[in-house]
RNA sequence: UCCCCUGUAGCUCAGCCGGUAGAGCAGAUGGCUGUUAACCAUCUUGUCGGCAGUUCGAAUCUGUCCGGGGGAGCCA
C-alpha cells in the first residue's frame, strides 16, 4: 500500500493503487463523486473520482466527511485543475463511517478553543497534522544535531529525589495515603514511610544529572519531559512539556552560546528543508511572514549583549515600560519584546545576568555582581532557551548555596563533581514546545503538544 | 496568585440603552455530466452557561458560581 506523499510524487501513471485513508469532503453531482482522502503523510489530499453507480446508495450516504475508506482504482492524470494526479475509483469499501449529526469536525475551520476540546481528534484537521509532522521533524533533527557532534544521549531521571533545583514548583510524587499518612511522633509526615524513603517530584530539569555525565564523558544532551507544578495560565507555559538540555565540560559560557546559536539554526534550516509544505500552511494560515522570519534567522548569526548592555537600551527606550527598568531586575516580558522586536529585530543572546536573580549553579564573574548565564530571546514568545556556565570552584559555589538556603548535604552527589577532577562546563535548556511555538506561528503553547496539561487542564 | 475580556443552534458569530431569538456554515430533502472547503432550491435545530435578584416583562440590568480566552508574575 503506497501513501498519499509518495503517490503525489510519483511520475508513474494509469498504475492499480490501494489506498487507505479518512474523507476530508465529498462534492457530488448527478453522476460522480468526488472525495478527497487524507492519510496524514502529508496535507495534502488525493482526489478519488467514483460513478455513483459503483456504490451503493446506502454507502453513498454514508461518505462524509470524517469517514474512513480504502479505496482500489487507478492513478491517473487529472483533466481537471486543482490537482496533477486523481485516482478514478474502481472500487470502494467504507472501513468506519463518521455520522455528519454528531461527528464534530467539519470541512471549515473551528477554533482552536474548540480543538482544545476535541483534543483526540484534532491531529485529523489540517493544522494538527502539519504539528505533529514538524514536531517529529523537529526532534528527529535534534538527535541528529548532537549525534553528528559526538554528543551521547543520557536518559536522566524523570523521578528526583532533590527537593528543587532551582526551577520553580514541583509535583510530588507518593504512594502514602493522602487521606492519611504515616507520621512521625510530632505528627509531621513520615516520609521514611514512602517509596523511596524520601520525599520525592517529577524532575523540573535533567541538567544536575547531566552535568555529572557531562564530567565523565564529555558532551551529552538529554531530551524528555519536565514538570512544572506552577499556577500559570499562559499563552507559553505547560505543566508538562518537553526540554533538551546539552551539557559540555571544557566549555565556557562563549562555547556555550556558540553551540546554542548553531544549534537554532541546524534546526531551522533542517525543518525548512525535510517540512516545507507544512511551514508554508502555517506561513499561509497562522502567522504570515514565518516563513521569510525563519529563512533569515537560519542563515545569520545571533546578535549578543550583555545584560548591562540591554539594561541601557532599555532605559533609552524611547517610550515608558510599565515596569521600568533597572540593573538588578529581571527581564520582564515587555523588556524582552521590545528587545527582541524593536531594538534588535530578530533573536538575541543576553548574557552576565545579575548573580541575585539567577540560579545557585551559575558560574560567578569575577565582577562580584554577575553570572555567566545566557538566555536566547526571540520575537513574540521571549525566552526560548536559558543556560549558563556552572560554578565548578566548590568553595564558591557552597557559599552560594548557603547564601540561598539550600541544604548542601542533600547536593553531596552534585558538589563531588567539583571535590573530583572538576572542570570548566556549560549547558543549557531549550523548551521544545516553544520552539515548535517559534517554527509555526501559534500563539497558544496548548495547541503545539497532542495532549496538553496545565493547570486545571488534563483531559484525554 | 493578581488584572481584564467572554459564554446565544453542532461550529463561527450577530442581537444586549428590557417587550421572550437570527445569519453563515454544518445537517436533511431535491436538483446539477468533473467538482475543488462546488453550486442552486427548500427545510430542521436553541433550558441565550448555572443559580438568585430587580421588573408587569430579562439573552439584554445586578449579584454570585462555573467554563473559556487574554495579560502580569514565575519560567523553558
Amino acid at each position: 500500500m503506497k501513501r498519499i506523499k509518495e503517490l503525489l510524487q510519483t511520475e508513474e501513471r494509469d498504475i492499480e493503487i490501494e489506498l487507505k485513508g479518512w474523507i476530508r469532503t465529498k462534492r457530488d453531482s448527478k453522476d460522480l463523486i468526488f472525495l478527497e482522502i487524507n492519510d496524514g503523510s502529508t496535507l495534502k489530499g488525493l482526489q478519488i473520482i467514483l460513478d455513483k453507480k459503483l456504490i451503493s446508495e446506502e454507502i453513498q450516504h454514508d461518505l462524509g466527511t470524517g469517514a474512513s475508506v480504502s479505496v482500489s482504482g487507478i492513478l491517473v492524470d487529472s483533466p481537471a485543475k486543482g490537482q496533477s494526479v486523481e485516482l478514478q475509483g474502481k472500487s470502494l469499501i467504507l472501513l468506519g463511517n463518521a455520522p455528519a449529526m454528531d461527528y464534530p469536525l467539519q470541512k471549515k475551520k473551528h477554533s482552536f478553543e474548540f480543538l482544545r476540546e476535541i483534543a483526540h481528534l484534532r491531529p485529523r484537521t489540517n493544522t494538527f497534522g502539519a504539528l505533529a509532522r514538524v514536531r517529529n521533524a523537529l526532534s528527529f533533527a535534534i538527535h541528529q544535531f548532537f549525534q553528528q557532534r559526538g554528543f551521547l544521549y543520557i536518559h536522566t531521571p524523570i523521578i528526583t529525589g532533590s527537593d528543587a533545583e532551582g526551577a520553580g514548583q514541583m509535583f510530588q510524587v507518593t504512594t502514602l495515603d493522602i487521606n492519611a499518612p504515616a507520621r512521625d511522633s510530632n505528627g509531621k509526615v513520615n516520609y521514611n514511610e514512602d517509596f523511596f524513603g524520601k520525599k520525592a517530584h517529577l524532575t523540573v530539569s535533567g541538567q544536575l544529572q547531566a552535568e555529572n555525565y557531562a564530567c565523565a564523558l564529555g558532551n551529552v544532551y538529554t531530551f524528555g519531559p519536565t514538570f512544572r507544578a506552577e499556577n500559570s495560565k499562559t499563552t507559553r507555559h505547560l505543566a508538562e512539556f518537553w526540554m533538551v538540555e546539552p551539557e559540555m565540560a571544557f566549555c565556557d559560557l562563549d562555547g556555550d552560546q556558540d553551540m546554542a546559536d548553531d544549534f537554532i539554526n541546524y534546526l531551522l534550516n533542517y525543518i525548512l528543508k525535510h517540512c516545507p509544505e507544512d511551514l508554508e500552511f502555517f506561513n499561509q494560515w497562522i502567522l504570515k511572514g514565518t516563513m521569510e522570519n525563519l529563512q533569515s534567522v537560519a542563515e545569520t548569526p545571533f546578535e549578543r549583549i550583555s545584560y548591562t548592555q540591554a539594561m541601557k537600551a532599555l532605559e533609552k527606550a524611547p517610550f515608558d515600560f510599565q515596569f521600568k527598568p533597572h540593573w538588578g531586575c529581571d527581564l520582564q516580558t515587555e523588556h524582552e519584546r521590545y528587545l527582541t522586536e524593536q531594538w534588535i529585530k530578530g533573536p538575541v543572546i543576553v548574557s552576565d545576568y545579575p548573580r541575585e536573580i539567577k540560579a545557585f549553579y551559575m558560574k560567578q564573574n569575577e565582577d562580584g555582581k554577575t553570572v555567566r548565564a545566557m538566555d536566547v530571546l526571540v520575537p513574540r514568545l521571549g525566552e526560548i532557551i536559558g543556560g549558563s556556565q556552572r560554578e565548578e570552584d566548590l568553595d564558591k559555589l557552597k557559599l552560594r548555596m548557603n547564601q540561598m538556603d539550600l541544604d548542601t548535604q542533600e547536593y553531596n552527589w552534585y558538589l563531588d563533581l567539583r571535590r573530583y577532577g572538576t572542570v570548566p562546563h556549560a549547558g543549557f535548556g531549550l523548551g521544545f514546545e516553544r520552539l515548535i511555538q517559534y517554527v509555526t506561528g501559534l500563539q497558544n503553547i496548548r495547541d503545539v503538544i497532542p495532549f496538553p496539561r496545565a493547570v486545571g487542564t488534563i483531559k484525554f
